[in-house]
DNA sequence: TTTTGTGAAACGCTTCACAGCT
DNA sequence: AGCTGTGAAGCGTTTCACAAAA
């Protein structure tokens, strides 16, 4: 088996990829992994090494071929397949996913939404994503093939809700819930804290400040 | 001044003031660095190296007192003052973030949202956030005291979205929108890829099964 | 000549282990 | 005795620098 690919680097692959998507509709051939660090704001060698790990999927001399890394980059990150994926929550949050656009254009296919309360089941989203009873978890997934979970409910009920997810048989989870979810061994689980990243850009500014007097 | 605290450690920060606001409501007193490190998954070591950047928060023998060191951070993250943010984009996402309690509730104020179209200008989000038009940007955001800008436009006017947000004195950027922004070294810019996100799940997914064949 | 693929060096973050307070 | 603060070791990621291929 091909040894193990850390996060920073499949988080690059998939900006990678999306550049390639450009290139190849303005027609461009090749492109050289200086070309692709000067877009990406990074070293030529990383992204040598992030391509490397897949196997010589370049060309010396010439650089890589747009339509053959794209190509590859695609099954490697399993984009090739069009994915199932549920959401948890139809507060705003929830349906604001539902409906976001980026999620489609990358090849996700967003089929249901889940929620508790008896008024908003039955209702669709604005684009039309059906929201059910979340107790039709595990007969929707089954049927629709779902394969990604996203949290968007109040972080009090966020871990009951994983809970639920893992019984349905998803082992992918996204999260957008404040605070830590337990997943078992084999389920994968990524978090964006929202307030976090607010927070961050508070400290930048209050250091701002504090720098300042010195 | 005080050395370069890296993203990892403030990130962590955010977390910290949480917790310590839960043990504080609790009336707990002291907390130790074991207790933090084992509410978070992490090495307790990391959590005092963490807050040691700070100065000697904690008290040997007896660990850190809650409400101090709350404050502490409190400050140190610059949650001691209600930062005013705007929110740039009022479609399903801008929505969903200006009426999202997590900002609220962690001591942020959103004033604004900002777009161009005629028909949603005037209006306000189920919580009443107005809606202005960019062009009002500087205005308002002077008046209100504006800090930090949140970019949820369509990928295709971010750069330019971003453009108006600095023109108008801002120094601090959280992106949702997909591709990379181009900020002056001066200005913080945060970003969260939703469909990076996303793909990384993929990937996980991809691999599973590309991993058991072999 | 151009550009990849890659060991070796550099860097940064985390963990270990323990001295130093209370 | 208990727990912090921290130098040193460990580990993972990035950059350097160059041999190898087109």
């Amino acid at each position: 088996m091909r040894d193990e690919i850390s996060e920073l680097t499949t988080n690059r692959l998939s900006l990678y990829v999306r550049f390639l998507n450009e290139l190849d509709e303005k027609g461009v051939r090749t492109v050289s992994s200086t070309v692709l660090a000067g877009r990406f704001g990074l070293n030529a060698a990383l992204i040598r090494k992030d391509l490397a790990h897949f196997g010589d999927l370049g060309v010396r001399g010439v650089g890589y071929v747009v339509k053959d890394l794209r190509r590859e980059l695609q099954v490697i990150l399993g984009l090739d397949r069009k994915l199932a994926v549920a959401i948890m929550g139809a507060g705003n949050l929830g349906l604001a996913l539902a409906d976001y656009p980026g999620f489609r254009r990358e090849g996700f296919r967003i089929v249901a939404l889940f929620d508790t309360l008896r008024e908003k089941v039955g209702q669709e989203s604005r684009s039309g994503v059906r929201i059910y009873d979340i107790q039709e978890l595990r007969d929707v997934a089954g049927r629709e093939g779902i394969t990604i979970a996203v949290i968007a409910v109040p972080a009090a009920s966020a871990q009951q809700v994983v809970g639920t997810v893992i019984d349905a048989g998803i082992k992918a989870v996204l999260n957008f819930s404040p605070g830590a979810l337990r997943v078992p061994p084999d389920v994968k689980l990524k978090s964006v804290d929202l307030t976090v990243s607010l927070e961050s850009l508070s400290f930048y500014l209050a250091s701002l400040e504090s720098g300042a007097r010195n």
